[in-house]
DNA sequence: GTAATCCCGATTGATTTTGTCGGGTTTAGG
DNA sequence: CCTAAACCCGACAAAATCAATCGGGATTAC
């Protein structure tokens, strides 16, 4: 079981906006410099933060990047949902799933969901704020 | 973010073999008959979980497969870890990584950490029983 | 007007997943 | 001993997904 880049990308490039707060827009330029990745899979990156609203965007000369909420409001959940879309464990659970015609009896079932609960919870208990600050240690 | 088929083939298996413990080995066809799983892709899953030491085979004519220990000993993150390997959210802080150079100073390795530490504990928490005995509202 | 910058869809190469296949080995039962 | 049932295992292949790359369009500060 893995997280695909896209979601380690994505933390990465909040941290470093999360850390820019308050200096006005950050250029897409800019950022890849200091985080070192790929711009143009980055700027891929940044257009599903700013769709789920976690980033806003000044366009034109001079613009750039910046969060488009306090980093307290901001969870890795919020961040993973936007990039890598909705934890799935189990397509069987999924909002989009056809229902499955053993689904009553299935004995895994209840798993999937307890795990997906669990772990969707666990994402939401951290934000940005959390990260910059590197409280892990006490949650 | 997704879990790959085989944690879900390899739990659906499992499962399946959890029912019939005591019953003697299961034949490789008798399982897929009922699981409705491709049978040579379940072979294969077979044999990691085997390998695993999660369960134990009879060869011969007669032979099949069965648990290796008690339902209780086993758990979700056995059956994970076998067949889809090591959790790893971040290549950064697996087994084999080679060490980041700015470790010290990553802002994100703390959660990385944090969350691996956390969904480990969590899959690690439900038992093989547990599932047989739909038993996830009350963990 | 122009340069800086974001926006976005299409395409591509690499990798991983999800199987399939063929033959080898083991063993119960007659 | 023979045979059929069954596990064992490595190689192969199709499909899907990932990780970018690219080219051009739209917006705006100066």
């Amino acid at each position: 079981m893995k997280l695909s880049t896209k979601g380690k990308y994505a933390l990465y490039t909040m941290v470093y906006l999360g850390q820019k707060a308050g200096d006005g827009p950050q250029s897409l330029k800019g950022i890849t410099q200091n985080i070192l990745l790929p711009e143009n899979y980055i700027e891929q990156l940044l257009g599903s933060l700013r769709r789920a609203g976690l980033v806003k965007t000044v366009r034109g000369a001079q613009g750039g990047y910046e969060l488009a909420k306090s980093a307290e409001e901001i969870t890795v959940g919020d961040i993973f949902d936007a990039t890598e879309g909705k934890l799935s464990l189990s397509d069987c659970i999924a909002d989009d799933a056809v229902p499955c015609p053993k689904s009553s009896s299935c004995p895994t079932r209840g798993v999937w969901e307890y795990l997906t609960a669990s772990i969707n919870k666990l994402f939401n208990s951290i934000s940005l704020k959390d990260m910059l600050e590197n409280n892990m240690k006490e949650i």
